[in-house]
DNA sequence: TTGAAAGCGCTAACAC
DNA sequence: GTGTTAGCGCTTTCAA
């Protein structure tokens, strides 16, 4: 009915000036003020059912408790938790989340950064980067950011990830167990700390097994897709029929795995194992259900969340990188090899 | 390095105004300003690289070009690619969403709303109405609001929702094809639009077989959820031994369906059959796999944005409701009934 | 402890 | 077609 009140409104009712409701009004200078007009201010402020216009005091301030959050594609089955996280995490503290999509595509991402930072945003959480991304800056100022699940190669940005090379090993240590020597890995991009770390993890877990990584035992795929997945799979199988086992970089890369499988007609796991990565929602279901490693998604986003509000406080401080543990969760899709697959001594040695 | 540029900076550089530089960088108003001079502006303003500030666009027009989107929860698996249609649909129209989630709750939703008006949000997209909500209201004022998936009894607001009728129509007419005809419905809280609508269409669609629904063929499950759907049905199975079919009022719920199957040591389909809701990512690969009713997701939002982006243009237009069609996914959980369980005549006619 | 005054960057009357 | 002026609602010196 009435228009919306302002701080001016509220001072009036209390019979103050609008600058010492205004301070009354935030916990920060609270103490400047008598209790007794801070009680006349409050009690004020709620008969009008006041809210402080966040434009005006954006103008001001240069702030707006708004975090840009930018990821590739939230329909990948990843982000959900993790973006569920990162807003409850946010919202603790009172700042809002601000979401957008770039499909990967670091032109889109520019766009969306340009256009938030505009829009007066204090920080960003950016699932997006790619290893040699600089962080957002704003006209020189480097905009407090942080990173989740991917990561940096200059290490400049904070970061919370998953431990990529303790979920790898897991995989290579259950597969190596189980009797497979002769384990493919279908990888994601090299550009992506993911895909990198990963990579690299798998070569260090075999050489750590004694057995050595040849190229054609590696594919990259040219996304986190099960299409991808399915593709890179496919030629891995034909270049190298005598694989028993896969490492795949991502749950949804691993069912494009099963794919590749079948349209071989071969079975999981009885010819070829398959492993994921990131125990994502729902793959405990298909057929077989896929061991791999469960990563933390929602700690992930309540972390990020947390860590980008410290910087926001305190944009001096060094980069920090948080790693989180993960879990191998063994299921059906990894298996003792064929018979004919494996060397006879060491099969079947539990 | 220098401070970030303003509209006078640009206007200085072009030599013009501020005002006139206004004019000349917003398209609406750019034709009442000479050609020569627009020309003049926009390269200033490329030249400074130049972004308005929005917060003090905001403080002036009482708008922000943002949106609130507001949720019961990222991680049910309808709502990424909901999320994402609208996400896609605003930007079109160079808006941003503002997410947030309330797990249902209406005090949470409460708050959040009141946060997001303060924060000058120009609309708002809800997927968390229940049937006698009403539109919210900034101080007497309505919002323009958009529903999507639900909707309210009063039909005030708009709405973007899948025709529930003809899903659950169709699943009902598989399953009696089938030759099922002790069907079973595990519903939603009847305070949602989805759970209401569907339950009315699931007894109607039975009339029109000439079926008739008893209360024992009936449980409302508390949410949408695998552990309600598993005790709802666990529940129905326990007072009603002889059903031979089960539709559910969603993906999730039919997946617990299968847990109280399995508890019980009955098996999909062959002693009871199954259909879902939503054609949820992922729920064709689990065993099982789920037949389900598809609704166009992504479509749904982008279909939101666009009918809110209507509305904050004329607020005054009366209130739309778009209804999407819906497909029936045939997958394995529906079969025909166990031989001793339907009527031997009907049996088998293909 | 409080008030006065200025100003954040932009847009919208109004005047020329 | 363009400039002048005022002001959106808030915070923040500065003075009292």
């Amino acid at each position: 009915m009435d228009k919306v009140p302002t701080i001016k409104d509220v001072a009036e009712l209390a019979g103050v000036h609008s600058s010492t409701a205004s301070r009354a009004l935030r916990p920060d200078t609270r103490d400047t003020v008598s209790d007794r007009t801070v009680k006349r201010v409050l009690d004020a402020a709620r008969k009008l059912g006041f809210a402080p216009n966040s434009a005006a005091r954006s103008l001001r301030t240069k702030t707006s408790s708004v975090v840009g959050v930018i990821i590739p594609d939230l329909r990948n089955p990843v982000f959900p938790s993790i973006v569920r996280g990162i807003e409850d995490g946010l919202r603790e503290a009172g700042y809002m989340a601000m979401l957008a999509n770039t499909d990967g595509d670091p032109e889109t991402e520019r766009k969306l950064i340009a256009a938030m930072r505009a829009r007066q945003i204090d920080g960003f959480i950016l699932a997006t980067s790619r290893r040699d991304d600089l962080p957002p800056t704003h006209d020189g100022e480097l905009v407090p950011t942080v990173l989740v699940n991917r990561d940096t190669d200059d290490g400049s940005v904070s970061a919370v990830t998953a431990d990529n090379a303790a979920g790898i090993g897991a995989a290579v240590q259950l597969l190596v167990g189980l009797g497979h020597r002769r384990i493919a890995h279908v990888a994601a991009p090299r550009e992506l700390s993911t895909g990198w770390e990963r990579y690299r993890a798998f070569v260090d877990a075999m050489a750590r097994h004694g057995l050595t990584v040849s190229e054609a035992q590696v594919r990259f795929c040219e996304a986190f897709t099960e299409d991808a997945g399915r593709r890179a799979a496919g030629s891995l199988l034909d270049d190298n029929p005598a694989i028993t086992a896969i490492v795949a970089v991502d749950d949804l890369v691993a069912i494009g795995c099963y794919s590749a499988l079948a349209e071989r007609g071969l079975s999981c796991p009885d010819d070829v194992s398959v492993t994921g990565f990131n125990d994502t929602p729902f793959v405990g279901t298909p057929h077989p259900a896929l061991t791999t490693i469960h990563i933390p998604h929602y700690d992930m986003g309540i972390e990020s969340a947390r860590l980008l509000l410290a910087r926001i406080k305190d944009p001096g401080a060094a980069p920090k990188r948080i790693v989180l543990p993960v879990r191998l969760v063994a299921r059906d899709s990894a298996a003792a090899p064929p018979m004919d697959a494996a060397p006879p001594m060491e099969r079947r040695t539990r």
